[in-house]
DNA sequence: TGGCAAATGTAAGCGGCGACAACATGGGGG
DNA sequence: CCCCCATGTTGTCGCCGCTTACATTTGCCA
């Protein structure tokens, strides 16, 4: 019998699967490495043979999510036409992704450890990649845009996706409101926030006219989008 | 000397601020109620005359955090003007108020109690006040809107800030980033995002046609705007 | 092929924590 | 004035992260 061999033979890909099924299961605070552990049939100390330490082990978790998440962005980059289809099939993609695996997503982006400095090591280059690709995915929807307006625009992406899948992963939305929306109603009020179509493909007039003003993502908007927003702060906000 | 007292006096509050401070200054991860009780010269048991367990603490000061917000937001509300600016004011309060306490913002937003259902009974009210109080803020931008699109760009624009608020918080854009945009730069984004300068008032006629797309704000794109977005799906979106 | 060193797993224990139970204290209302 | 009960204390249990010392297996090299 195979379980009853002395080494386990792949404890730690099994570590991480198991704390990924725990993780989604039970949530990240109750996971113990002693119930993994034992989940495996394996004595209290052998996971610390593969992971220095509890962090360590929900790192190499996390890693394993945003290598999923990547692969999501990289087929979603594939999708013909302009930008805006691309981008809005990556943001369909993140959101069934944090709704899917919301542990696996928490572990992700809520967890504590992540915002100690330095990140884990594991957690860097597939993140970074997911950056980039991210920015990649929102450039080609504002293809005359400088790089500074492609970060700013990128990390307005990123903010809102994440913040709405987040709220909702927590439950936020329902509570207060009589009513409530429906999930696919506020996913599309996202998708427009982020990704409105006819933004690169101009589809009728008043879309248009929506897509020309929506978040500067037009070209002649954005050429002195920075610019003109700075110096009309000090005029109108300034007042504020 | 008071501190020799058998009886603290006021145990319940102390604990909150002492939790608070520990949570500011150490996470919410490695707060425990022992060190609490300690540091208030007070023996370990002390904490569960008051609170049954330690999320029920974490819940409290939560609480005052979500009051503090209200706070905030109504003095935002009272700003002269058109909404744009109240909402730019209580968006920049958001922003300022989750950098000067992350810790307090974490505690409000990322903790994994908060994601029970139900949530803490002390979280609803002021909670829900705080929701009330933003969708007000943000219909006040959009005249025209009915009620669906009020709750669909209130829960647009909540996400945008807390994405944002929370990304920067654990620190994700800097990493990614070779020659980061500036902290001010990032906010003036959001700010953009969020309540457009010239969104309620028209500046100038790009300005205005800027604030006519934005989100399907005004009621000629929102009017039909949900259909044709389900039906372009299809067409469009369907593709991906 | 034989043996040895590194990799891997085990057993036991330390200190800290959350939570409960039984007991002690003292301040305010009858 | 006194006693009741909210408040605080001590003792205890079980779980956890992590470390140390020891046992077994594997794979590599002479």
């Amino acid at each position: 019998m195979d379980k009853d061999r002395y080494h386990h033979g792949d404890l730690a890909n099994a570590l991480i699967a198991a704390a990924l099924a725990a993780v989604e299961r039970d949530g990240v605070a109750d996971l113990s490495l002693r119930s993994l552990a034992e989940r495996l049939g394996v004595s209290r100390a052998a996971p610390y043979r593969h992971f220095p330490d509890r962090d360590a082990l929900l790192a190499a978790v996390a890693a394993r999510g945003f290598e999923a998440l990547c692969e999501g962005y990289e087929t979603a980059l594939a999708t013909p036409g302009n930008g805006v289809q691309a981008l809005r099939a990556a943001t369909r993609f993140y959101m069934d992704f944090a709704s899917g695996r919301p542990g696996l997503h928490g572990l992700m982006f809520h967890t504590d450890f992540l915002t100690r400095t330095p990140p884990p090591a594991v957690l860097i280059p597939p993140a970074n990649r997911a950056y980039d690709l991210l920015m990649r995915l929102v450039s080609a929807t504002i293809p005359d845009a400088d790089d500074r307006a492609r970060k700013a625009r990128t990390i307005t992406v990123w903010s809102t996706t994440f913040g709405f899948v987040a709220l909702r992963a927590a439950g936020r939305f329902k509570p207060f409101m009589r009513d409530p929306l429906e999930d696919a109603e506020i996913e599309a009020a996202i998708l427009d926030a982020v990704a409105p179509l006819g933004a690169a493909s101009a589809a009728s007039p008043v879309l248009e006219g929506v897509a020309r003003g929506l978040g500067f993502l037009k070209a002649e908007a954005l050429e002195t989008g920075l610019q003109f927003r700075t110096d009309r702060r000090f005029d109108v906000d300034g007042a504020a």
